[in-house]
DNA sequence: CCACTAACGCAAATTATTTGCTTTTGTGCA
DNA sequence: TGCACAAAAGCAAATAATTTGCGTTAGTGG
């Protein structure tokens, strides 16, 4: 019983996640998620279904894990220019590649599983980016919105449009960020 | 091949639909989602379980659709007094059905579904209500916010923290709707 | 009342999932 | 180094879910 959350690296628990995530990857990149099943991974990995079903439970708590791995951020969001600058450049990377189909589906994955670990893992990597752009923003001496105001405002309608609607567009990803910042920096 | 998207009441058809919706009704209430399949619902509707497959495709699909029925607001939200009056009454009760286990259950079952058309169908039933709403305001000249800033601005960040985080309190709602008013009525 | 067809039931074939037991592999300690 | 231990993997049999071909039923329209 127990998978230790962070396998040694190396061990052999590690190699089967690798090998199991790659695998994933590779079938949700070239056939129909429809035809994504555990027995198949298991072969392409080299290792047995009996595995897989004992580590992950089943197909959606493995899918959404490769999910949530996939939406990590690889790393600080670009220095532009202001913060605001910078904000703006971030969300809409953040906006496009969550309404893309790839990324649609990633969340569909983490959200449908009956473990809601994934999806707090995903809120809290979006909420990692915004606290480094405020941090900042403080360190400019800039007027930001808080964490809260960015994720109840910018964040949360972006990915309600993901879920029930259509993609949301580059002007309105800006127009939510204007309607965010403090007044007194507000544009026109 | 190709079900009606309106079977005719009283048909065969609207009849097995009753009965299967009925069955994963009362299986979800007294037993663990986990294990409830697609043979169990079938015997408890008394149909085979072929027939649901051919129907419905696969259980996520099924739970979708019994979802979304579900989710289907009873009425037009209750008149209280002013319009905002009436919609800080809905959004609290529609904020408490979608926080409480049963509703973060069947948002999820909406969303995990391939086919997104009952996700849409949630939506505009949301949508619908807040119309509803907005006409009343507009009828009794109350300044009100827009559809699309209620979607944005109220109820995306109280789905956002029902999918991702923890229940949105009345409280927060409250503020939520505050900032959604158009400034000259906005409180202190 | 008859012909037509969409939807259902049944049962066999396939495929996925679970489970008991064995074997492997990495770890800690002498 | 080498031995003992435990966690995780493999294997295969048993169970359960899904798919599918074919016959039957029940609404619908003429």
């Amino acid at each position: 019983m127990g998978y230790r959350e962070n396998p040694r690296p190396g061990g052999r628990s590690a190699r089967v996640q690798a090998a199991v995530h790659q695998s994933v990857r590779d079938m949700l990149s070239t056939m129909d998620r429809a035809d994504v099943t555990i027995p198949l991974i298991a072969q392409r990995a080299n290792v047995t279904p009996s595995t897989i079903y004992r580590r992950w439970g089943d197909l959606q708590e493995l899918l959404a894990d490769v999910a949530a791995s996939r939406l990590q951020p690889d790393g600080a969001p670009p220095k532009i220019g202001s913060a605001r600058d910078d904000l703006e450049a971030w969300v809409e990377q953040y906006a496009d590649e969550m309404a893309s189909g790839v990324g649609r589906e990633m969340i569909r994955d983490v959200l449908s599983a009956a473990d809601a670990t994934n999806a707090e893992r995903c809120s809290g990597y979006t909420q990692h980016q915004l606290c480094v752009l405020i941090a900042r923003a403080k360190e400019y001496g800039e007027a930001f919105p808080t964490l809260v105001e960015l994720m109840d405002h910018v964040i949360s309608p972006i990915m309600y449009r993901v879920l029930f609607d259509q993609a949301p567009g580059t002007d309105y990803v800006r127009e939510l960020i204007a309607r965010a910042m403090p007044r007194d920096t507000s544009r026109t």
